[in-house]
DNA sequence: TTTCACCTTGACTATATAGTCGAAATGACC
DNA sequence: GGTCATTTCGACTATATAGTCAAGGTGAAA
């Protein structure tokens, strides 16, 4: 029994079910990014999709959210992984991510008003940046590689100038450079040795 | 007959009318600060006042936020305005603008989660914060004080890491020192010399 | 072609929220 | 006590939104 149905719903289901979901998924984050009101029909028209097919593929809104920020936190992943694993520095690692992630918010508007708007929700999304910044600044601590010794606030600090720049980003053109000089700024603050930002 | 229309209304409505505005304004930021859902039915209940009540003093929940966020922005005024009229030196300025208000968050969390809230929309009181903060640091750029050459990066450095740790002292305790700690890292970022931040 | 599990639809109910308005309350002044 | 500008009240209408469900569509496999 068990067997046929899965069978049968692999075949079927997969392509259709798959697609319905990634519109709604899409067209969730597009209004989640745009700051819109984010109810049902408005997501349910923006899919082109009825009201009832959204209720099959997510018990809310609240989890639709939830679904965006963990597509949101796997598309991390994927630009930062690469780094991760090269490289031994964890002030490398951190100067890497930032860069590539206020560079990525420049050439991706949409990119950048979705990240922060997920940012400023509780989100998981929220939860694992902070997280995975934390280990780096903490090696980046226990190595005496930075002055800030609460690894609490050198979150606090590395994320607010990431995410209020990036803020800067969507609401005024980029300036040259500002990537780097917003990462020099970050590593200061941190009381990274100014030797150290050279690694880029 | 306006000089006797503008007469009677001084006199019987200043009290009734301020005090029910003042009411209906508190229990507004209240809702605001604890992040819940803004509608004309939770602030009128909140104001322990009806519904029409609300209409009255305000046109729509819109306003009333408006009028939340000017408020918030006098309190933020009343706080910094001392230091701003003594104080010669901008990064002195700033320093103490930055200090205070950590603090207070600190001693206050609902208001704390207030200016947070706030912040994150598109609000006069934003827009007021950092047009006060660009000028002092304008000020700074231009006697050669920090290394930061961009305005508009220096003030998102400064909002960021301000905004973050805010909330960071909503979230969690704040551990002794943390706004002297925060002070320094911020400074640090704009390349401010050390010496500068003994001000304080 | 028929079957059948899965997917999609949109109308429907129930509830929440915005905004209106006539009536009543208030209190200073006569 | 009576008058009257001002303020307050809450029921009412209209609209928006959440969530349900019976009916029908789809396409792979028999």
């Amino acid at each position: 029994m068990a067997k046929i149905d899965l069978a049968r719903r692999a075949k079927i289901g997969r392509d259709r079910r798959a697609r319905t979901r990634a519109q709604i998924l899409e067209a969730g984050a597009a209004l989640l990014a745009a700051g819109a009101a984010l109810t049902v029909d408005a997501v349910a028209e923006a899919a082109a999709v009825a009201k009832g097919t959204f209720y099959y593929h997510f018990e809310n809104v609240e989890e639709l959210v939830a679904a965006v920020s963990v597509q949101l936190g796997r598309n991390f992943d994927e630009l930062l992984t690469p780094a991760r694993a090269e490289l031994r520095d964890p002030i490398a690692r951190l100067s890497f991510a930032f860069t590539q992630c206020l560079e990525k918010a420049i050439s991706d508007n949409e990119w950048a008003r979705l990240v922060v708007q997920t940012s400023q929700r509780p989100t998981e999304f929220a939860r694992s940046v902070r997280d995975s910044l934390k280990v780096d600044l903490a090696e980046a601590i226990a190595q005496g590689r930075v002055t800030v010794r609460d690894p609490e606030l050198a979150v606090d600090i590395f994320v607010g100038i990431w995410l209020q720049v990036t803020r800067g980003i969507i609401e005024r053109a980029a300036p040259p450079e500002l990537s780097w000089h917003a990462l020099e700024a970050a590593l200061r603050a941190l009381g990274s040795a100014p030797h150290e930002n050279r690694k880029l």
